[in-house]
DNA sequence: TCTCTATATTACTTTATAGTTATTTATGAT
DNA sequence: ATCATAAATAACTATAAAGTAATATAGAGA
């Protein structure tokens, strides 16, 4: 038999579409920048919806959506406290994610610099060599 | 003065707005299950669209236009290769990113399934207990 | 050149979702 | 009970993207 992890990490060929489906739906849940404001606002301390919407410059409304987008996913719980609702990280291994995001995007940033700082440095000798200049 | 990494690392608070579409938009990329089918299709090795559209059953264009996507955020690089295209994997670093997120999901399923089973034994329990039939 | 084949692209339809405004629900205070 | 405040929800608009079918482009071979 096979573990839960093994199923989806190792059955390569043949990934069960509703493993495919849950994961899309993870990453899907990532990729709008106001909730990763608001995870990123989370990082720390629980937070109610009034403290994100003005920290966050949008509407009550709005935040609450993504809250309500981010809870269904487990990403974070709601805890009420009076009128208030807190909101916390449920699942801290999203940051894991996050910061191997951004190192990865640092990466390539660094590459693209790299790559431009070369060109650059090619059309400088291009341009003090009067040689080159002939075409 | 920071280092790249630093910025997009540790830079917490006021996260800029262009790097955080950076990140969503990257996650984006990776919220498609045909995506992660291509992209698990591609480990180990480079494929035509026509093997790729076989092996996914889906249609030319669909794999054309989701591999276009891939390409445009490099997660893939083409070569042509007479009249076919080979695509393969130009950042392997998302393989660990979807590893990540399959072992969290596995962790998740895996906690989901013991409050199942513990439910379950409460149930057992409550059946097989006359007295807490009473109600 | 003509043709076949592989891939890319375009135009289109459908569906999903971000954001807004207005409203509802629920709690606490007077 | 009434009022005020916080949050959630509903209805709506606008936009983006997935999938499809048809077409365009480009290389290889006769």
């Amino acid at each position: 038999m096979h573990s839960p992890s093994n199923i989806l990490r190792h059955n390569v060929k043949q990934l069960d579409d509703r493993v495919l489906a849950y994961v899309a739906d993870y990453f899907q849940a990532l990729s709008e920048p106001l909730r990763l404001k608001i995870l990123n606002e989370l990082r720390g301390s629980a937070r109610n919806v009034n403290d994100l919407t003005t920290r966050l410059s949008c509407s009550q409304a709005n935040v609450s959506k993504h809250l309500g987008v981010l809870a269904r996913r487990g990403f974070v719980v709601r805890e009420a406290q009076g009128t208030a609702a807190y909101y916390r990280i449920a699942d801290a291994a999203v940051y894991e994610l996050c910061d191997l995001v951004c190192g990865q995007i640092a990466d390539r940033l660094r590459d693209e610099v790299a790559a431009l700082k070369s060109l650059d440095g090619a059309a400088e000798r291009r341009r003090t060599s009067p040689a080159s200049r002939a075409r």
